[in-house]
DNA sequence: CATAACTGTAACAATTTTTATTACATTTTT
DNA sequence: AAAAATGTAATAAAAATTGTTACAGTTATG
């Protein structure tokens, strides 16, 4: 998971510090994470399903924020990018016949959970922009 | 991370859950997991480096919980099975001459390392004696 | 003291996940 | 019409994870 979140903050930085009304390409976007521009689109396409960039097609098309980066908070990001649960990714088929083993997946599963919740409230600390200052 | 960590967790529970001075085998232990008694194996000889379990060898050897489930709170588990910082595994190599891609991986480990505090802390919330308790 | 039941560990194999590439249809500006 | 973009599918390559085999070493016990 942190693969996405760490490519979509990147492209996100880069759109926060982009001038008012520019739309950047996917093309210089993969230059500065140095990856290929396919996987930039890719990861565009779902931060914009997240409503978090509108982006154009066509010669001069490109991606921008949706909103000014001030409203957007880092946990909005990562909640983005995550795919089901990000902890607990245990695909463990446990013995249902021992009585550990029946019911670990639920108990981890709420661990996971609280331990997420409580992740997810420290990114909701700080926004995009709060971020994007760091680069100043 | 998350594999391990699952993996851990089940096997400290186990332990926790044995009668007082009983040696639990690898082989029991990957029963209730469902998984190679060698990654058990593997896997409480990390526990035992980080002194959580001791282990014995030959017949009617085994682990044993190191102390008692009250003293090991789950982050001790957590800080124990990550191996480097379990976010922010991001190999990417950004642009050096890119004013975000210089410096945007130091920004992100900082990021992390916060995110990271803020889940070991709500990790430390529990003990393995409470976590096993949820069994009963 | 021989045997059985364990652990510890290395080497290797298989699987799964992640990341990268190619290809091309579509959109938009000029 | 040409150029410069996006969007997306299909496929390939690389990396990470998980599993397996093999075997040396240890300990209890008849």
């Amino acid at each position: 998971m942190t693969g996405q979140f760490t490519i979509s903050m990147h492209i996100l930085t880069l759109l926060a510090k982009a001038a008012e009304g520019e739309w950047v390409s996917s093309d210089l976007i993969a230059g500065s994470i140095n990856i290929n521009p396919v996987l930039v689109r890719k990861e565009i396409g779902n931060l914009r399903r997240n409503g978090l960039v509108v982006s154009r097609e066509g010669k001069n098309g490109g991606s921008r924020l949706a909103k000014p980066a001030n409203q957007v908070r880092v946990s909005d990001i990562f909640l983005a990018t995550r795919q089901g649960p990000f902890l607990g990714t245990s695909r463990n088929k446990p013995n249902p016949n021992c009585p550990v083993g029946k019911e670990i997946n639920r108990h981890l599963e709420a661990l996971y959970q609280e331990a997420e919740e409580a992740l997810v409230q420290k990114l909701g600390d700080s926004t995009l922009a709060d971020f994007s200052r760091r680069f100043d």
